[in-house]
DNA sequence: TTGTACGCGTTATCAA
DNA sequence: TTGATAACGCGTACAA
């Protein structure tokens, strides 16, 4: 019984030391390689002895051996990796997505590879080929705008995908692949059932950038909420991107509109209220006092802005949880019927919003 | 010439479609494997006619062949992988750091593993020895807790290897591992600064958890700051972790302590003084105007809290920045000496500082 | 239950 | 300049 070898003195920093093998496994415990890995592999350790997968588990310890993932994954054609691309790191609200999807892939033993796409489709593309390259067993969309082809690159490479946050238009090869997404109509509806409640009749939307699922639901969720109360939109507009400059940009826009009077506005995200704020503090105009506002997303501290912003709250990590449990269930069986998943979201009251004025400070 | 096979159509949906190889591509052009090999890798392309390297290239093209990274990782030794760990991703200032790391290595062609230690010396061992199973080409530790075996582990796997904004101890091996770091004193000593110059002379301190060098700094630089004006601590306290409820109790113990009156506390980190305002308005106190509070980091959105926060301003993605090229150099040059990086912070003056009153309103 | 032999897709080395 | 061959480390039919 020989000792590992020990590490070469002259080596240079940074030289990678040889790593023990299955082979050098094999000699030390007195067996064959191939029974090294059915000792070893969970799936396969009932063929073997309990004697020999004992003695064997005991020299691979004592080598400090692991597989070779990537020898592993030439062999199976499986990384035990999962990729996930997310528009913007920056906002907020993926990295709690992402945080639980981490988490939950990790306790199954997947290594989660991370990428942005800044919302450039051929980027997106770029990125998944990449990953496909590196062999990933999955992938998570955060990212997928409605009309990229991700989706189908994904389906072309034979990348099992789910998509987070956002969905596919309906009827656009919806049933192909399973979304876990915010139940964004509903949602949106919620802010306007209490701005209504509050005495406001005259309210606008300032939406999310054209052609994102999120975007478009809530659009359209606050039009219909608002012709339930018999109410038609004050005004409405979208914003270029779901960042603070754009909100601040659209917010002034909206203010701008002329016999557009308005003494609410229902904001599709709250990075874009924090612009709201921006363009509304320019304006010289108070939140709430003046004109009500409402985001979307709950992220992390707009309660503590001042003032603290009423917000419609998702369930961020049951969102990635959910997603990964979902990826999962569908890389073991392909078949498996695509789900769509909508989580319900509830609305937080807190101090951007108080009933209306009499003049709308806005017209 | 033969088209591409055609997809299965029999296949189930999500099986791969077998993807071309680079036999395939050899086959098809009329040349040998080796050579389609030298004609598409970019650093071996001089080796090979000129004439044949456009012809391997179309039929690549057209095959829609890209080399597996897995096949040449296992010849190589390489993954073109590099990985992350961060303490907790929900804390936001890791976002814009992974951010500009992600992209950095992107454009040079390589994927990002991430990985969340939650602060955890074993779960942070075992993701590393996880990631180095993956082959990762180099480590970027922006979680390293001083005392924890991480550098010395990467060390052991020959996995090159960089901190980001933790560094280790004077002297502890400090020379072994590059990284790249705010400059914690002086930053703090900004806020010591600022607070003198306002008028305030008995100071508390709430320190980061005990053992992290951020913690560590940001201490020694407030009482040495505090010295060169003539002054002591009014109060010192760690919080338990860098978390917004930490910051809470931490807070509530030092308003609780027995004749330690203070006018300001400079606080060691912003997402505390989330935690701090949250224990200031449940004593009843103000910010600014009964208690002075400064943060660190600027993290993103604390302008817009109530009152807008005086903090110290890092460069979160020239962090992450600098940090990706070092360790892309020192993976090309493992023998390039190690650098020790140290950012220079600003002072952002806001609404939570102001000139102390009379009666220290915590005494 | 264990050993043998081979292949996963690529690149490095040697020979032509 | 190109081709042939081996090897990277592992998993898995098949044979024993």
């Amino acid at each position: 019984m020989s000792l590992p070898p020990p590490r070469d003195p002259d080596a240079l920093p940074g030289a990678s030391p040889p790593r023990a093998t299955i082979a050098d496994v094999a000699r030390e415990a007195g067996v064959h390689a191939s029974t090294v890995s059915r000792a070893l592999n969970p799936a396969t350790r009932g063929m073997v002895t309990e004697a020999v997968a004992l003695r064997v588990a005991a020299v691979a310890d004592r080598l400090g051996w692991r597989p070779s993932a990537v020898a592993a994954g030439l062999r199976t054609r499986k990384s035990r990796t999962i990729g996930i691309l997310v528009p913007d790191l920056i906002n907020p609200i993926f990295p709690p997505i992402l945080h639980a999807v981490e988490t939950l892939l990790a306790a199954q033993g997947y290594a989660t590879l991370v990428a942005n796409t800044d919302n450039d489709p051929a980027r997106e593309a770029l990125l998944i080929e990449r990953m496909a390259t590196h062999l990933v067993d999955g992938l998570m969309l955060a990212s997928a705008a409605a009309g990229t082809g991700a989706i189908s690159l994904c389906a072309r490479l034979g990348i099992p995908a789910v998509l987070i946050n956002r969905r596919m238009p309906e009827g656009a090869g919806c049933a192909a692949v399973s979304a876990v997404t915010n139940d964004d109509r509903h949602g949106i509806g919620l802010a306007v059932d209490h701005l209504v409640a509050l005495g406001h009749r005259r309210i606008a939307h300032l939406g999310g950038p054209e052609g994102v699922s999120t975007a478009t639901d809530r659009l359209q969720g606050f039009r219909d909420r608002l012709a339930q109360h018999g109410l038609e939109p004050a005004a409405l507009r979208p914003a270029q991107a779901y960042t603070r400059e754009a909100g601040r940009a659209a917010m002034q826009a909206l203010l701008a509109e002329p016999g557009k009077g308005f003494t609410a506005v229902a904001v599709a995200n709250d990075m874009l209220c924090l612009g709201v704020y921006d363009a509304m503090e320019a304006a010289g105009l108070r939140v709430a006092a003046d004109i009500s506002v409402t985001g979307f997303n709950d992220m992390p501290f707009v309660d503590r802005i001042h003032p603290a912003l009423t917000t419609i709250r998702i369930q961020h990590d049951a969102m990635g949880r959910q997603a990964a449990e979902i990826l999962l269930a569908e890389m073991a069986d392909p078949t498996r019927p695509r789900q769509n998943i909508r989580l319900v979201p509830e609305l937080v009251i807190r101090a951007s919003t108080a009933p209306p004025v009499q003049e709308p400070a806005c017209r």
